[in-house]
RNA sequence: GCGCCCGUAGCUCAGGGGACAGAGCAGCGGACUUCUAAUCCGCUGGCCGCAGGUUCGAAUCCUGCCGGGCGCGCCA
């Protein structure tokens, strides 16, 4: 139980001596002006009503019924009727040891409950990821390090589509460049909508090292499902290099391939047609979803007799509930706002619920060089790879600027700024108050992870203000987690930094007096800890020095 | 046109029923003989897009408008 649910509780047990009544949603808040304590709630206001009232009374009267509690030093009515908490000593320093011992437990739950299944990036092999891809990666290994912080049980799987009309594109684009290579002709539909970018050269080169020119005298069907293999495997390869530049893993990558070879495209389709919401219309067979939640009616398989990408996409979904999930979370590119609604409109005619399939919209990356926009387009190669960016300012710096803002907010990311303003990020702002606090453990010659318990006492304002921060690090994190936002994280980071650097500025930890080091050091071992748990959070490291 | 999302300081963004609206960057002025100045302190800077409504109380909830993004394919 956290603070403010324990000053809740307090609350509670106030109410129903004064007035007798058993009052529920209890608003407990941290108000951001440190004379109005380090807990206020509204209950006084919000109920006076009830009470036949007014608030200063109701409050007074709840006031003096919560004095005697050991949880608060001081109880005090301010302003229109809030009550104001101040924190007993005791408890903060109970609540403090009991932090250092958990250390990097401190603020995790153990897993509990049904495991949901996150899916998120899922870039098409078609290419290298871009700095819009890097956001969704930074944004979605952070939800899901933040959901099993807070104790859900979470796997994450990447969609890897490496069958369907853009591969066979990719596919074709690559047999032009390596045929040209070779003094020979590729025939093509639509030479214009070629896959452009540099890395096709690249690709077409390492064909050619692994096939020399014999790919032109194979048979062109056969030839072309080899290139498409090899094109697909190298961009997935790439792309998980990438990945794994910034600490992103996953638990399962998924190839659509598999669903067509283990026929379970085809089983859906007939699924579908046996559940009664599909007919046929020019020539095409229709899922009737606009019944289902959907806008209208959309082609599953097309006129020539091919799957649309929503055939693989239902039979992706189904296999997830088939493998015993109940809640699948998808991160998706706000590009594909129109998605959901289908998919789930096939689910839900297959028989599965409509509240299986979740999704979290990453919105789209504006990106700006010198004030102007770069419009970017993979097929015509003009990308600003994710690779580039992290070239220029960092995993840290990268990873933290992505998810310092809410993912379902539009972001300028302006390219010249951000390599120029890298060494401003407030990511450094965070990782030096854990290198300050490194090196002054560095020179106590101490292992800030053995502290041993320190007695109670009573903290000055700075380190009141750092303790209670600290204090609500489990709070912050459930709160993310439950929201399914990651940004709380890095805004209380800095929250907690800014707290410590004005500690650290006015008080000295390594003095002579013993219990006043003693204390000092406590602290300072438990934002240590805090610091680099919430870092970890984000996938951001934790430097020992600077 | 319809659907989803967003308009908060010069810029990038927090805050999503409560107390005088916050941070970083930018600008101005201070603070190192001491555990890291990648820091701290102060000042300057806001019709919280606009207009109604609900409420004791609205940046926050509701409605309408204005502005921007994305979506509305037998593309994925």
């Amino acid at each position: 139980m956290n603070l403010e649910e324990r000053v809740a509780g307090v609350v509670r047990t106030a109410v129903r001596e004064a007035f007798g009544v058993e009052l529920d949603g209890i608003h407990v808040e941290r108000p951001g002006d440190a004379q109005h304590g380090d807990f206020a709630t509204n209950v006084a206001l919000a109920n006076a009503r009830t009470f036949k009232r007014n608030p200063r009374e109701v409050a007074q009267k709840i006031a003096d019924a919560a004095e005697d509690e050991a949880l608060v030093e001081r109880v005090e009515v301010a302003g229109p009727g809030f009550i104001n908490f101040w924190l007993s000593p005791e408890v903060a320093w109970d609540e403090l040891n009991g932090l250092l011992r958990e250390g990097a437990r401190y603020g995790r739950q153990e897993p509990s409950g049904e495991p949901v299944l996150l899916e998120f990036v899922s870039v098409n092999p078609t290419g290298p990821m871009h700095v819009g891809h890097g956001r969704q990666a930074a944004y979605g290994d952070s939800l899901a390090r933040i959901m099993e912080a807070a104790g859900r049980r979470v796997s994450r799987e990447y969609y890897f589509n490496d069958g369907g009309n853009q591969i066979r594109l990719f596919g074709e684009s690559l047999a032009v460049r390596y045929a040209k290579s070779h003094g020979g002709d590729w025939p093509v539909s639509d030479p214009d909508a070629l896959y452009q970018g540099d890395y096709t050269e690249e690709i077409s080169r390492d064909l050619s090292e692994k096939y020399g020119g014999r790919l032109l005298e194979m048979d062109p069907a056969e030839a072309l499902t080899e290139i498409s293999a090899f094109a697909t495997n190298w961009c997935m390869s790439d792309i998980k290099k990438t990945l794994a530049r910034i600490g992103v893993r996953f638990d399962r990558y998924f190839n659509e391939k598999s669903l067509y070879e283990s026929g379970k495209v085809a089983e859906v389709v007939r699924k579908l047609r046996e559940s009664g919401h599909v007919y046929e219309a020019d020539g095409a067979i229709w899922l009737a979803s606009s019944g289902l939640g959907d806008d209208k009616d959309r082609v599953l398989v097309k006129g020539d007799g091919s799957y649309t990408y929503m055939a693989p996409d239902v039979a992706y979904h189904r296999d997830k509930w088939e493998r015993g999930y109940r809640s699948a979370v998808d991160v998706l590119g706000a590009d594909h706002a129109g998605y959901p609604p289908r998919i789930r409109a096939g689910l839900v005619a297959l028989g599965l619920p409509s509240d299986f399939l979740d999704v979290e919209f990453v919105r789209l990356v504006k990106l700006l060089r010198e004030g102007e926009q770069v419009k970017v387009s993979k097929r015509a190669g003009n990308v600003v790879t994710f690779d580039e960016l992290l070239d220029e300012v960092g995993e840290d710096v990268a990873r933290y600027f992505y998810v310092r803002s809410s993912h379902n907010t539009e972001m300028n990311f302006d390219l010249d700024l951000a390599i120029k303003q890298s060494d401003e990020n407030p990511v450094f702002y965070v990782q030096y108050a854990h290198a300050r606090i490194s090196s002054i453990f560095r020179r106590a010659e101490i292992d800030s992870e053995t502290m041993g318990e320190t007695p109670a006492a009573p903290l000055a304002p700075e380190e009141r203000a750092l303790a209670l921060e600290l204090l609500d690090f489990p709070r912050v994190v459930e709160n993310a987690a439950a929201r399914r936002e990651a940004h709380p994280i890095p805004t209380y980071l800095e929250t907690l930094a800014n707290r410590f650097h004005q500690f650290y500025t006015v008080h000295r930890v390594l003095v002579d007096e013993e219990e006043t080091k003693q204390r000092r050091l406590a602290l300072c071992a438990a934002t240590k800890t805090v610091l680099r748990s919430g870092l970890d959070l984000l996938g951001v490291s934790a430097p020992e020095r600077m």
